[in-house]
RNA sequence: GGGCGAUUAGCUCAGCGGCCAGAGCACCCGCCUUACACGCGGGGUGUCGCAGGUUCGAAUCCUGCAUCGCCCA
């Protein structure tokens, strides 16, 4: 027999019951799927290729691996598609950060060929002495592939940890030579269909990484800031005009000054002009509605080429656009003597001048929303610039079409009010920026004529310009927003734009789980990618999961050294968190899922800490030492017949608490699969765990040891039930905690000879409740009250300090005496009883405490003195909330308002209720007055 | 400024029109009872954020307010 240690120990499980997983196939498409089975598809949310695993994608995956491992169960052709994303601008930064401060990392690309196309120079300002520039693209772009295949790969591996049972067979990158395929072809898609123009917009300008981005890739965070009072000379002489701004900087490329055309104050002004301060250049004072003439001095300077409103107002009037403010963030020339200044650095400068010259009038405190970029967290730069654009419009279109704000949806959001979110932000789109600045990515269709200056879009490099077939094409240097081909995803990994049998088969997807975070960057321009490139939705459902979030409340991040490292969790090691060392023992992979399902509650954020994968772990090791209690009895008794045959011929000869057991299992199935029905992740795992310790180990396990110590029929009835019970179980919980589940469900199989190398639970059936018994729901209630009487017992014992090991005798006199006398076995068991009596009527012996349960009555004798006080207290708070409880009914029993008006069904239990409370009451009163 | 969510036991959360409002953790008492002390048995946590309203009946629905959080502008 084999030895099983008492703890469970999860890393000696994992590792190598996932490699048997592996090598046995069961992770490939289809793997275990029921002839003819319907196709049940996730699409992994790609993770960035150079990334690691945090708290967030443990949940994101748990919740998806749940899923594709409960329909893989249910027979369904299951296709997990696994893979990782480029992450344009996010990858290379850290690669242009390690090429300037890693000579280490220099050397390393050196050792691989890959050189700069120039000398280290301090000049730069970097440790290396190296930048991205020094590189030169090419072997930049080398170093980038350097990069991702030495870190990339990793957080796939720890996927794997997680349990998650991806195909990686059909792993895919989304700048693989198909993917990026996928890309082109729907870039010159769109292009023909006229969805994508080429054109000059005021854009948001990452001036650190010297990128356009996209309007979403921009936060706006709360500023202290001020607002500066400017004096503008009138040109012609006669006093000056006043204007408010928050960005003094920019007013080297004023080209007007706007007031409000019914704004009296300034009506005579319109049309005469002012001169700028210091470079003396001489713009207008025009009238346009956007001067509000509430705000501040009612005049605002007009800089078309650095705000996007000022854009907006120099459209209008045909304003010059003056840019003074370089890509890099520094001043341009128009700044005159400030030329070259950073321009923060030049706004303090500035500042000071215009004080000294009496430019600055004064200043107001505010507080106000700037643009930040969501990656270099550097203030964003509104510039002028020309760009790649999607028009949204009409592709929004067709998104809110399969998403209506009411009724069925094509695509449906869980939990529901998602939709309008969603909804929302689809009905406000704006055209869509792609092109980046940067060099790893997807590089752009598109090539320009040196000589017509016209683009040519084609999906392989044009030999000739296909305006004036001039051959002196040159590709458009830019590449495309990583979000344009993860947009891609569900189809690109199937094979698209080929007509790939995949492709046909398993798209669109079913389910796609993700963080509300990303609905805008990715879900809904995946919806419109994948309706305009198939005419076909990308997947049915959406779930939203909540936020991972420290103890505190607050969201996980490197900076606020408030992360908890899943890895850590599972496999052990020291966790700083909150300024603390925390030494995680190795919770084990299934313990970290367990508690991440266990939180996952409807539309809730997960409030964590790393303790809280306690519960899941101290749940696995029940798990655990249940299973090793059921291998040893097995050992000792082999199962004559298959558990479920063999109780299904035994049906009616059974015993009640295996028919209650039973019947619990049942129930158990039924909850289990209404709650992954409804996406309740939480209620899922509750409920198993609930089935699991409540009444499989708690009340059944304990029970059947007694049928195991008679031995003959009562041992082996006890045996399959168990067996079938826990076997049950184990599938019930194999989609939250896939490891030990299988390990223990394979012993089991060894134990009984049934295992072959090719069963595995993963690819077992998921349980289906079979009727046992017509009166299921009977055998839980006559349970109720069977345990309400065992509890009873116990807790006069422990009133009394008499210890288990102790038998007693009871006496109970209770209405539904015969109820109890049928299976005083199990009583006498479970509550540890040498001696019953029961009857509907007995007299008190003398000598004894009596508590009571409903309408029981449980009188156990004791010998000598026992302290009464704490049963009389108990017995009379009882009666106080008893009488408190009858008043209540009572006096609504009494109103006729509710006789009348509530249903029947309602006052008749509550008449009920009130009988066997009163009935209740009047038993307590008796014991009390019998004290 | 607009929208969404939250506010229930010390903590984390269920419950979303009808039993005396629940669970886990923590806590108190007793147990190393031969599966498990990562455990077993017993115990009770409460102005359901505040104020109105609808209803026979409200933690649950409506209105307003407060506090916290997230998103959008």
């Amino acid at each position: 027999m084999l030895e099983l240690p008492k703890a469970y120990e999860a890393r000696r499980v994992e590792a190598e019951i996932y490699r048997r997983w592996e090598a046995a196939g069961c992770f490939r498409a289809g793997a275990g799927a029921r002839a003819g089975a319907a196709p049940y598809v996730i699409a992994i949310p790609p993770p960035n290729v150079t990334g690691v695993l945090h708290m967030g994608h443990a949940l994101n995956n748990t919740l998806q691996d749940t899923l594709i491992r409960w329909k893989r169960m249910q027979g369904y052709d299951v296709l997990w598609q696994p893979g990782t994303d480029h992450a344009g601008i996010a990858t290379e930064s850290v690669v242009a950060k390690q090429v300037q401060d890693s000579p280490e990392f220099i050397a390393e690309l050196a050792a691989a060929g890959i050189r700069p196309a120039c000398a280290p120079d301090p000049a730069r300002g970097t440790r290396t002495g190296l930048d991205r520039d020094a590189f030169g693209r090419e072997a930049f772009l080398r170093a980038v592939w350097h990069w991702k295949e030495r870190s990339g790969g990793v957080i796939c591996e720890q996927l794997r940890k997680l349990g998650a049972s991806c195909d990686w067979s059909r792993e895919r990158f989304t700048m693989d030579e198909g993917l990026s395929r996928a890309v082109r072809v729907f870039f010159v898609r769109l292009y023909r269909a006229g969805l994508i123009y080429r054109g000059t917009r005021m854009v948001n300008w990452c001036p650190i990484q010297r990128t356009a981005l996209a309007d979403d890739e921009v936060d706006y965070l709360e500023k202290q800031g001020h607002l500066w009072k400017l004096k503008y000379e009138l040109v012609e002489g006669g006093g000056h005009i006043v204007v408010e701004t928050t960005r003094p900087e920019t007013f080297f490329g004023d080209t007007a000054v706007a007031v409000h055309p019914d704004d009296a104050r300034y009506r005579h002004l319109i049309g005469k002009r002012v001169r700028l301060p210091v470079i003396g250049r001489e713009i207008p004072i025009i009238a346009d509605p956007h001067a509000d003439p509430e705000k501040g001095s009612g005049a605002v300077k007009i800089t078309p080429a650095h705000d996007p409103n000022d854009y907006e107002v120099g459209q209008r009037h045909g304003l010059p656009l003056v840019r003074v403010i370089d890509f890099d963030g520094t001043m341009t020339a128009e700044a005159g003597p400030y030329a070259g200044l950073e321009r923060f650095a030049c706004r303090k400068r500035l500042l000071e001048d215009f004080a000294a010259s009496g430019v600055l009038l004064g200043a107001t405190a505010i507080t106000h929303a700037v643009g930040h970029s969501y990656r270099s967290g550097a203030p964003i730069e509104p510039m002028v610039t020309e760009q790649w654009f999607v028009r949204m419009r009409p592709l929004a279109e067709q998104a809110l079409a399969l998403t209506p704000a009411d009724g069925p949806a094509a695509v449906e959001f869980h939990p529901q009010r998602w939709r309008r979110v969603y909804r929302s932000w689809l009905l406000e789109v704006r055209d869509w920026c792609i092109s980046r600045q940067i060099w790893w990515g997807h590089r752009i269709p598109a090539w320009r004529c040196r000589d017509c200056q016209r683009y040519t879009v084609a999906e392989d490099p044009p030999a000739a310009c296909e305006h004036c077939r001039s051959p002196h094409l040159e590709q458009d240097p830019d590449v495309l927003d990583t979000w344009f081909s993860s947009a891609l995803w569900p189809f690109s990994t199937l094979g698209w734009p080929d007509p790939d049998p995949m492709l046909a088969r398993y798209y669109p997807t079913s389910t796609l789980v993700t963080d509300r975070g990303i609905i805008f960057f990715w879900v809904a321009r995946m919806v419109m990618a994948g309706s305009f490139a198939l005419g076909t939705k990308p997947f049915h459902d959406v779930y939203i999961h909540g936020t991972v979030l420290d103890e505190r409340g607050e969201k996980m991040s490197k900076s606020k050294g408030n992360g908890i490292d899943p890895i850590i969790m599972i496999e052990g090691g020291t966790q700083r968190y909150l300024g603390k060392d925390y030494h995680c023992p190795g919770y084990g992979a299934d313990a970290v899922r367990f508690t991440l399902l266990d939180m996952t509650t409807e539309g809730q954020d997960l409030k964590l800490s790393p303790t809280k994968f306690e519960t899941g772990r101290n749940f696995a090791n029940k798990v655990w030492n249940a299973g090793r209690f059921l291998l040893s009895k097995l050992a000792e008794r082999p199962l004559a017949d298959e558990p479920a045959a063999y109780l299904a011929a035994r049906r009616e000869q059974l015993a009640f608490p295996e028919r209650w057991i039973l019947a619990e299992t049942e129930a158990a199935i039924a909850a289990c699969d209404e709650a992954l029905q409804r996406w309740r992740f939480s209620a899922y795992v509750g409920a198993a765990y609930r089935f699991f310790r409540d009444d499989l180990c708690d009340w059944y396990l304990e029970w059947s040891k007694r049928q195991f110590r008679r031995g003959g029929q009562e041992a082996d009835d006890a045996a399959h039930c168990l067996a079938y019970c826990f076997d049950t179980a184990l599938r019930l919980l194999h989609p939250g905690m896939p490891f030990i589940t299988e390990y223990l469900w394979q012993l089991l199989q060894q134990v009984r000879g049934t295992a072959t190398s090719d069963r595995f639970l993963m690819l077992s059936a998921w349980p289906t409740a079979p009727r046992w018994y017509a009166d299921g729901a009977e055998l839980v209630q006559r349970m109720q009250r069977l345990q309400a009487v065992v509890t009873g017992v116990r807790h006069a014992r422990n009133l009394i300090g008499v210890p288990e090991s102790t038998a007693l005798a009871a006496l109970i006199a209770a209405p539904d005496a015969a109820l109890i006398d049928a299976e005083r076995a199990f009583v006498c068991d479970r509550a540890h009883l040498a001696e019953l009596t029961v009857a509907e009527q007995l007299a008190k012996p003398p000598q004894a405490i009596t508590t009571v349960v409903g309408s029981a009555r449980i009188h156990i004798p004791v010998a000598g003195l026992v302290d009464l006080g704490k049963l009389r207290a108990q017995l009379m708070r009882k009666a106080e909330q008893l009488a408190a409880s009858i008043a209540g009914k009572t006096a609504k029993l009494a109103n006729p308002d509710y006789v009348q008006r509530a249903p029947e069904a309602q006052v008749t239990e509550t008449r009920t209720l009130l009988a066997a409370e009163q009935a209740e009451l009047a038993t307590i009163r008796e014991a009390l007055a019998d004290l």
